[in-house]
DNA sequence: TTATGTGCAAAACATTTGCAGGAGT
DNA sequence: ACTCCTGCAAATGTTTTGCACATAA
């Protein structure tokens, strides 16, 4: 997708934007498109894929390419890494401070022109760690 | 899935393994079906995504959730961690010590109980870096 | 006014699954 | 023999796209 320097500020954009900046939980496409679709019942599931597409691909919100079959999206451009639980898939931030150095060291140890990084932390969330407990009962 | 202790060593499954040992490229389930094709020719897509899921729940490979709309395997489980160019899709192993105590650092700063975690650095390879060099020229 | 954006529906991909027949133990 | 496994094809799930109409600038 194309950066336009003549993006419009539509309705879809705006709400898109703002459903994206009240949660924590890294929703996937299809989850924002239900969250929208409350205030603009008849936006169209694809209105919702190309704006995040588009918006992700300004810097405006963070495109995760993390575990399992959807990808995930976030408000937060800041750089911060993320915990995946393995049992009910949930994306959480991780307050683990950011390693700014290992892309300087990623550099010199590859051939490649380094752009950034990313970590993902696997897990059992708390929730899901005190129902396997009830289970095993 | 489900590891099954009387999992059965067929054909397919060890030719897959062959074949995924054979690259050091990360191919997606397609990429080993095309692999394996050329020695099983009448081997199933299903077949193949079967046994890389159950081979990577078993510990037996590596099943990599990296950036990209497919999943990518790779015969070396030993931890390591990936570069995939932004460019052309390419994932690559790259030579970083592995940091085994930033799982202890997550531990403490999260509710999580903690299985792992993963790094994937992005940037452009040198043969997308070139090309790029062309077209400007 | 006009280029850009939207809704809708279809298409394109990626992955999973049901089932009848085949093969490892 | 008795499971487990495979090939095939259909189903499912996710994302992209074409197009006629709508709308922001």
């Amino acid at each position: 997708m194309q950066l336009t320097p003549q993006m419009r500020l539509t309705t879809q954009r705006q709400i898109i934007l703002e459903e994206l900046g009240k949660v924590t939980s890294h929703p996937t496409a299809n989850e924002v498109y239900d969250m929208v679709r409350k205030r603009l019942p008849r936006i169209g599931l694809g209105t919702v894929y190309r704006n995040l597409e588009l918006m992700a691909d300004n810097g405006i919100i963070l495109k995760l390419e993390v575990g399992g079959t959807q990808k995930r999206f976030d408000a937060t451009v800041a750089p911060h890494y993320h915990i995946r639980c393995v049992s009910c898939g949930k994306v959480n931030d991780i307050e683990i401070p950011v390693m700014e150095d290992i892309n300087k060291t990623a550099a010199e140890l590859s051939q490649y022109q380094i752009l950034g990084h990313h970590i993902e932390f696997s897990g059992i969330c708390s929730a899901c760690s005190s129902e396997e407990k009830q289970l095993v009962n």
